[in-house]
DNA sequence: TAACATATCCCCACTTTTGGGGATAAGAAT
DNA sequence: ATTCTTATCCCCAAAAGTGGGGATATGTTA
């Protein structure tokens, strides 16, 4: 059975030759081609493709956004993003929402059906300078939460009675459950307050999440 | 000027041919070869390589370990992992590590050149099955952020209203910036209760974090 | 040994939050 | 025209949390 592929791309001259590009494989077909992606869900329902290349730019709704539209509905569909520029957040965006691959116009003649193999493989196709891109976001909030974890100097069990919080027992549930009095908890709480620079459990509990914490 | 490479692997014969293949590139050469990870940093001190090939898999301290230590000291250099499995979990504790790229070792004598070169040009060489398995890992929080932002259906006003609380203030301080009684904050707050199935402020605040609502 | 950190417990008075009602007005949806 | 949603406001009594004091015991460090 040959690969269903369906096409989104603003230009009809790009369509066509995308086209007649995977007309040169007997193993894939095309079996949808649209100039826009406002009814973007029908028209994959219409003719159920297995794999979308969508363009990340593209008149009335992004490409970014129809990604989203289609994952949230039909979200077996493999999509890959097509785009001229290696434009950081765009692409960042366009995988958050669901894209599994990504391929350069340049390079669509050299790499288009080997990325379109290696996407119905179970791969993602993406330029090693996308890559690094999509890593370094990934980066970021690991730096953040390993980096400041030690900052405040917790205790262990001060981290266990925070992390009782986070979890939403109050000051009784956390004695209950570590089996100390109520009034160590107290105790510790008022310590982990000094350590956050906080004044309320719901600072406390903000600040242990966004800063990693618990 | 020539690249700089190190190499960590435990396996002699491995790092020789290693050596052996890069030897043939007139642009890079092994500035240090070593057996295990235990004094990596002091070892890359002295080396001063531009460029580590890690194993994942080292006695005494795993890779990923030596990529975090590495990556602290020495955070400009460029470290690409080599592994057997494209092993889900570590490949990406690598990553989150600080690695920056990642090599299939069957593929070592095909890719290796190649993947150096595309690391030191700012790119991110990974086999597409691995970069499908880091977006998998990307796409998660995202997916809890950006699809269950409007599931508890919160209005504006309580979203205002929980923000506020989020960043640690009082009825009392949501009343006054939101221009409103008190007791409309404790509708608001009330309401938010019942939409976020919550019975505190601070389960409120934990659930609005991390489920990306603020 | 003395100073320090951790973990445990206690009291009092005060503030804040919570659960349970209820009410009004403006605007959108049926 | 009526229902629904949103946003606003009110009261009371009970529960929970906060601030500012203490105290004791067990270790570790200097």
């Amino acid at each position: 059975m040959s690969l269903r592929i369906a096409i989104f791309d603003d230009n009809k001259n790009i369509r066509q030759s995308i086209t007649l590009l995977i007309s040169t494989n007997p193993d894939m077909e095309v079996v949808g081609s649209f100039g826009n992606v406002l009814n973007c869900v029908n028209d994959c329902l219409k003719c159920e493709p297995d794999i979308v290349l969508m363009d990340i730019q593209m008149p009335g709704m992004s490409g970014i956004e129809a990604v989203q539209l289609l994952k949230q509905e039909l979200p077996t569909i493999q999509i890959l993003m097509q785009t001229v520029f290696e434009d950081d957040d765009r692409v960042f965006d366009a995988i958050c929402a669901g894209a599994s691959g990504y391929v350069l116009k340049d390079d669509l003649k050299n790499k288009l059906i080997d990325a379109i193999k290696e996407l119905h493989f179970g791969g993602s196709p993406m330029s090693p300078s996308i890559a690094r891109k999509v890593i370094n976001k990934l980066q970021i909030p690991e730096k953040i939460s390993k980096s400041t974890v030690n900052e405040y100097k917790l205790t262990p069990r001060e981290k266990e009675v925070l992390l009782c919080i986070v979890n939403g027992l109050s000051y009784k549930m956390v004695a209950a459950e570590l089996f100390i009095s109520y009034e160590t908890v107290r105790s510790h709480i008022k310590k982990i307050y000094e350590k956050l620079h906080v004044a309320s459990l719901t600072e406390a509990v903000a600040k242990a999440i966004k800063q990693g914490i618990v």
